[in-house]
DNA sequence: ATGCTTATGTGAAGGATGAAACAAAGTCAT
DNA sequence: ATGACTTTGTTTCATCCTTCACATAAGCAT
C-alpha cells in the first residue's frame, strides 16, 4: 500500500498548507534545495516535526542533501489538490464577510469565493469584488447548481444555527464558522470554528497567567 | 497552595472564554443551575472534559446538583479578569481591520480596541466606529502612554515582520496575527496565529481525504 | 578513492489531551 | 428519615502529538 493512502495525523494535515505556501516562496526566489532546518526557521515548526510530517508521504528527501524544492512543491500540489480550483460560498455580507470578499489571500490558493448570500435587499443582486450576491432564498438552488460544498459563515450569531440547517440541507459538507455560535450538525459535516473573540480572550489569559519563562519552554 | 496558582493546561485555558460566554447566556435567561451534561450539549465539549476543566480550579460544583450559575459566573469573571477592561491596539486599517473595528463582538467581553494605526494619510486622524486612527510613526509613543500590551495585526504580510519589530520595541507582549507571515519574536512575546487561508485550505483537505465515517469517529 | 560533513527518516520516550467509568456525596420526593 | 436518583470529581486508560537521538546514507572537498 502506497503511503499516500494512509491517514495523515490531523496536526500534520493542518501544517501542509503552511509548508506549501512557503515552498512556493522558495520556488519563486529560485531556490533549488532546502533542509528541514531552514524550513523550520521559516515556518516556526520544529525540524523533527517537519521531517516526521513529510515522512508520512514517503521518503521525499535525500540524506545529506535535504529536499528538492521543485519535487516537494509538485508533490504537495498534487496532495493538496492545488491543480483544481475549489469553489466556496460566503454566507453573510456584513463587515467581516465583505472583508473576505475584498481580501486577496483567498485568490492565491486555488480557492475562490464564487458567490455570496445575504438577506439585505440592498446587497442582493450586486457584485462585490466581482462576486455576485444572492438572496438566502436561493441558497439551495445555487449551491446545488454550482456544485459547491464548502461555506464560509459570517452571519449574526443568532441566525447561525438556522442558516446552518439550510446549508446542511443544501449538501454542504464543510463550514468555516466565524460566528460565536456552536453549531449542531450531522456527524458527516465538518465544521471549523474560528472564534475571534475567544482567540483574543485566550491570548490575554495566557499573557496574564503564564509567565514568560513558561512561554520560552513552550515555543523555543 | 490554592488551585488557582497551578498551571492550567493550554487546551483548558482556550475553552475558558467559551464557558464564560455560555454562562453569561444562561445567567441572562435566568437559569440558576446547570449540569456538565447541559453545558456539554451547548458548547459541544464532552461533559467529562468540562468537569475536568473545572476541577483544575477546585471543586466548583455539588454532586447530585450540578453547578450554581451565579457562582460559576463570578468565579470565571475573576479568573478571566473580566472585571478590568483590557485595551488592545489594531494595526492596519484595511478591509479586515475595518471589519474588526466595526464588529461588536469585541465590545462584549471587556476587551476593547482603543486605537488603531495605519500609514494611509487619508485614514490617519479619522475615527472609525469611535476608534481613533494614528499614524504608525506614533506607535511606540501611543502604546506606552496608554499602557497597551496587546495588538491585533491586520497589515499586508510583506510588512508584518517590520511592524512586529516595532511592536516588540513598544513593549507589546501579545500579538494576534492575522497575516500569513510567521513572525520572529523574542521568546517572551506570545503570538497567536489566525491564518484564514490555511484554515480554509485545511478544511478542504479534511473534506477530501477524510471520509465521513472517520469524522464520525472523531467528533461523535 | 577517502574521509569528513551534512541531513534524512525513524524508533523510542515523554507530554498533553480526551474520554470512559465509577465511587462518593449530595439532592429530592415521599 | 429513607432510599432512589443525580451528578460531580477523579482515577484510569487510550490516543495523539512532539521531540530527542542516532543509525544510515548521501554529498563534497581533497
Amino acid at each position: 500500500m502506497s503511503p499516500e493512502h494512509l491517514k495523515i495525523p490531523q496536526a500534520t494535515a493542518k501544517r501542509l498548507p503552511l509548508y506549501y505556501r512557503f515552498l512556493k516562496n522558495l520556488h519563486s526566489s529560485g531556490k533549488q534545495r532546502v533542509s528541514s532546518a531552514e524550513l523550520s526557521e521559516a515556518v516556526k515548526v520544529d525540524s523533527a516535526t517537519i521531517r516526521r510530517d513529510f515522512s508520512y508521504f514517503g521518503a521525499l528527501g535525500k540524506k545529506g542533501y535535504g529536499y528538492n524544492v521543485n519535487y516537494l512543491l509538485s508533490f504537495f500540489r498534487k496532495t493538496l489538490d492545488q491543480d483544481e480550483l475549489t469553489k466556496v460560498a460566503l454566507i453573510g455580507v456584513g463587515n467581516l464577510g465583505t472583508a473576505f470578499l475584498n481580501y486577496n489571500f483567498l485568490k492565491n490558493n486555488n480557492t475562490i469565493i464564487e458567490l455570496a448570500f445575504d438577506v439585505d435587499e440592498s446587497k442582493v443582486g450586486t457584485r462585490i469584488c466581482d462576486v455576485p450576491v444572492y438572496h438566502m432564498d436561493e441558497l439551495e438552488e445555487q449551491l446545488n447548481q454550482r456544485d459547491i460544498s464548502v461555506a464560509i459563515l459570517t452571519v449574526p450569531s443568532h441566525v447561525a444555527q438556522t442558516i446552518t440547517d439550510y446549508l446542511v440541507k443544501s449538501n454542504v459538507k464543510g463550514i468555516l464558522n466565524f460566528t460565536p455560535a456552536r453549531l449542531t450538525v450531522p456527524a458527516a459535516i465538518r465544521v471549523h470554528h474560528i472564534d475571534l473573540s475567544i482567540e483574543l480572550q485566550s491570548l490575554i489569559y495566557f499573557l496574564k497567567h503564564y509567565p514568560s519563562s513558561d512561554i520560552q519552554a513552550i515555543t523555543d
